[in-house]
DNA sequence: TGTTAGCACTCTTGCCTGGCGAGTGCTAAA
DNA sequence: TTTAGCACTCGCCAGGCAAGAGTGCTAACA
């Protein structure tokens, strides 16, 4: 795993430095050829069309040492060379240039990130379609998992005769709420002092630190009616929390990966929509992840079913603090000049339609 | 588009009678064999596997006739039978047989359904989930919806300094919730009191109704500290009412396309999952079916890109009055016996898991 | 009159072949 | 060091051929 203008750099830049301008040059056309056309690439292709001012025969011999140092794979003899994972690497740490975003689309993407930023997850939603919008890939985005986040509100309300609504609000904006009923009725008053006990008992405090604490045994030795009443929601309170500190995961783009010729095999199709269909470890995947702009080239994946796709992700940050992740994933011939570029100003957008939500100046 | 086991018998009644016996037996056979084979079958399967007592060549006669009355196809001289939509239709009315549940598998529905029933929209993905895992098919369902809910429970609860979450919860149980932000910082008093007055004013209301009022209005000339919150939370109130109202659509299972034989062509596929994808849509052609068990088979289906496709649909109840769809889609080759069973069995136990929650006697 | 056996016919599938085009690798000359 | 030239390799495609499956027709049989 590497990040993005950043260690890379030194790690590369060794190999790199073995590599002449020339062969950079051609490395650089292959690879910006091989993107655009998913078709291996000739001698004769880069020379016309990139204009290097050389004939097609040098091209092949830099092509025949450059697939000596492991850059450049051959399917056939008589075909064109097609990059390696180890030459994308290279091209997206030192020769892809910086992809401007148009303006038009910047526009797009911070109206479409600040309107209604106010709950969490629908907002969250909305950045994966954006990115599976702009990159015509698959796009995710996942909530962030902070064990610091604190519990703000507690409310327990009416919801029919045996039922009622446990509904929590976390500092970071997460609300979630759960329907359950109990085992005989109950009254108003009672839900509203449950509510209020709860609410001064743990209002403030980090939700993991509330898992920790013996919570059923707190409300054991309270008034009976109550003590009733909190014997039946206090699991589905823990059930809750533990809920809250869950990542939930949001895709988009499903359907985009078989825009892509190396997806035409249904085979190779389903097993990429099965994995991603595995919510639980495609999320671990991501959690495991380095913070910032991180991009997994092919067999640099430690998953076996990953191993001819590139991940990209990238961290948005809430309040300067909350960390979730977002990003695309697609196969390793990818467009890693603006698709980077898109993820980076929509998970900056995502930090500043909240920032903005804290003062509220946006309505 | 025609219903199962009621007024198929008199549609289809007539041209079976004019099918001899031994044609209907053939005719059977012939889609039950290629129900599960997905392969032509010809005359000698038939009279080898069924053991019909009558030699191939007798078998090729009927089937000669069967293709001139339009329940076979050919897809070219020398390959086996195809039935036709028309031969599922007179299988699915006549010649199917009723196929019983094992013990089992009726356990495992009803414990999966029954389990935690008291969130609508849980229950309702539970079962999407139950029938993708046993029909091997894409399963969905959709929760009601019934202009006459009505609305049971109005909260507005504080969840930030100027955010605030609007809680409604249906008499179906139906529970929506959506934060909004505020231009300005409000007091917990204006909050209970507003809460209550909307409460006082629309509780018991068919939604449908309240949408019809002039809510903003109502609000108008009350006192000034609620009438500016007032003014914030209305028009979240009504869309979110409105949101009350749409139906949600559930689907899981969706790579079992990829599963069946006549899919393995991508460009089908994509169209497949892209259909289902546009949920709205798709939606509307679940409203717009009859209620009860409904089986359309390829080009029965009204859409074009359904023209291969059989959508099975039934209904589910809740408390005996708002009706819900669920159902599967796949292949006009499917296991219509079998799928019907499921289906029917997993829209009756819903009926009872939500029968259940009303007397609370599962807990 | 209905049923069956036999046989010719048709069509798919798999396999092989040869020609074409693209692209390389090597060599010798500039 | 670069380049032109040429032989070579390989994938791709069309055509041909044989095997196999299944039908349609006909004539004989019960």
């Amino acid at each position: 795993m590497f990040s993005w203008r950043s260690n890379s750099i030194c790690i590369y830049g060794r190999i790199s430095m073995q590599l002449s301008e020339r062969k950079l040059r051609i490395l650089q056309a292959i690879v910006a050829d091989f993107i655009l056309s998913a078709e291996p690439v000739g001698s004769r292709t880069i020379s016309k069309k990139y204009e290097m001012g050389i004939s097609p025969a040098t091209i092949r011999n830099e092509m025949s040492d450059l697939e000596e140092l492991g850059f450049l794979t051959h399917p056939h003899t008589s075909a064109g060379r097609v990059p390696s994972d180890k030459a994308y690497r290279l091209y997206v740490n030192r020769l892809m240039e910086r992809y401007e975003l148009p303006e038009r689309e910047k526009k797009s993407i911070y109206e479409k990130l600040t309107q209604n930023a106010v709950e969490l997850e629908k907002t969250i939603r909305h950045a994966a379609n954006l990115l599976s919008e702009m990159t015509n890939l698959t796009a995710f985005a996942i909530t962030p998992k902070q064990k610091e986040d604190r519990l703000k509100y507690i409310n327990i309300l009416p919801a029919g005769e045996n039922t009622v609504v446990l509904m929590l609000v976390a500092e970071s904006g997460k609300i979630k709420n759960m329907a359950l009923s109990l085992k005989g009725p109950y009254t108003d008053e009672a839900l509203s002092l449950l509510s209020k006990t709860m609410t001064y008992n743990y209002r403030g405090k980090a939700i993991s630190e509330i898992l920790t604490l013996n919570i059923i045994k707190d409300f054991e030795t309270d008034i009976e009616a109550m003590g009733k009443l909190a014997e039946s929601i206090m699991p589905k309170f823990i059930s809750t929390l533990e809920s809250m500190l869950d990542t939930e995961l949001y895709m988009d783009g499903l359907t985009n990966i078989f825009s892509i010729p190396e997806y035409h095999d249904i085979e190779k199709a389903k097993m990429f929509l099965e994995m991603i269909y595995q919510k639980k470890s495609f999320t671990d995947v991501l959690l495991s992840r380095d913070d910032g702009m991180i991009i997994t080239i092919g067999t640099e994946n430690a998953e076996d079913i990953m191993k001819d796709c590139s991940l990209i992700t990238a961290t948005y940050h809430i309040n300067g603090k909350l960390v979730g992740k977002l990003g695309v994933i697609g196969p390793t011939r990818m467009k890693y000049d603006k698709i980077t570029s898109v993820i980076e100003y929509v998970a900056d957008n995502l930090n500043a339609a909240f920032s903005l939500t804290g003062g509220n100046e946006y309505e």
